[in-house]
DNA sequence: ATCTATTCCTGGCTGC
DNA sequence: TGCAGCCAGGAATAGA
């Protein structure tokens, strides 16, 4: 379940390999991950060169010398360098160095060119990583609801998912159920802390790979041997023992301490 | 305007 | 061994 972590884990081991080089060949085989169709996208792509590759939030741009190509991993989603494309490859792309393949079975993921970013796809909220604490507390302020579907809301805050929530939230001590309304500024300023400290530790261990998740050189991540709280219903809560909880928040499977965690 | 529920997908797991 | 039924969830979409 690729979120910010994961996202800047393939970015960072994909762009030594792309950056510069240029597209000699596009092949698009899913029709779900490329909304745009098929020969626009191959004919964008054909012959295009690779200027920069980004990330904000979950969401991934190649900026190309005539557009863009959008990348959205999605629930299954996977970007491999140079593998042997398996029948879940969605798009090829041939480089003059190599090839990256697009591969994600349950095409819950997007691959897109477009010549101009459309303006839904840059309308997301300032990057988890990068957001300063008055900048949260102030768009924090302005929203109700409980504060996990908020901090799944990617216009409020882009690249956290399900897995971080439930991890910055129980370093925090906050139940994930919180209505926004009754969060104080104290309590803001520590699940701002935990959204920061919790996403560096990730990425520093290059994400967590919980079912299929690899970076482009098919390596896995090693931080979901730190979850606390995520996938550990019934196990003791590292911090005092008592049992994980699941529930469900937001319609996402939910994990958390109710000792250390209360509303 | 905002928030919540539904839908898309398919492999893996559970239980009969 | 086979298979129906359920589950996982990011985000667009529909509905309240």
């Amino acid at each position: 379940m690729p979120e910010l972590p994961e996202v800047e884990t393939v970015v960072r081991s994909i762009a030594p390999h792309v950056v510069g080089r240029t597209i000699l060949r596009a092949e698009l085989r899913s029709k779900r991950v490329t909304r745009t169709g098929f020969s626009a996208a191959e004919t964008g792509l054909g012959g295009a060169k690779i200027e920069g590759v980004r990330r904000l939030g979950k969401q991934i741009f190649f900026d190309l010398d005539r557009g863009i190509l959008y990348v959205h991993l999605g629930m299954t989603g996977k970007l491999l360098w140079n593998a042997e494309p398996s029948k879940y490859a969605r798009a090829l792309l041939e480089l003059d160095n190599g090839v990256l393949i697009f591969d994600d079975v349950r095409q819950f993921g997007r691959f897109e060119f477009f010549e101009a970013l459309p303006e839904a796809l840059s309308q997301k909220g300032p990057d988890a990583l990068n957001i300063d604490f008055e900048t949260f507390h102030s768009r924090l302020k302005q929203r109700r609801g409980s504060i996990k579907a908020l901090l799944l809301n990617q216009s409020f805050i882009a690249g956290v998912g399900n897995i971080y929530a439930d991890e910055l939230l129980f370093g925090a001590r906050v139940h994930p159920r919180t209505p926004i309304a009754r969060i104080s500024t104290a309590r803001a300023r520590v699940i701002h802390r935990e959204l920061l400290g919790v996403l560096r530790a990730a990425v520093e261990l290059r994400g967590s790979s919980i079912s299929d998740y690899v970076d482009a050189e098919g390596i896995a991540g090693e931080f979901q041997q730190l979850h606390r709280v995520y996938g550990r219903a019934g196990k003791p809560c590292p911090i005092c023992g008592a049992p994980v909880k699941r529930t469900v928040v937001a319609q996402r499977g939910t994990h958390y301490c109710p000792r250390c965690q209360r509303v």
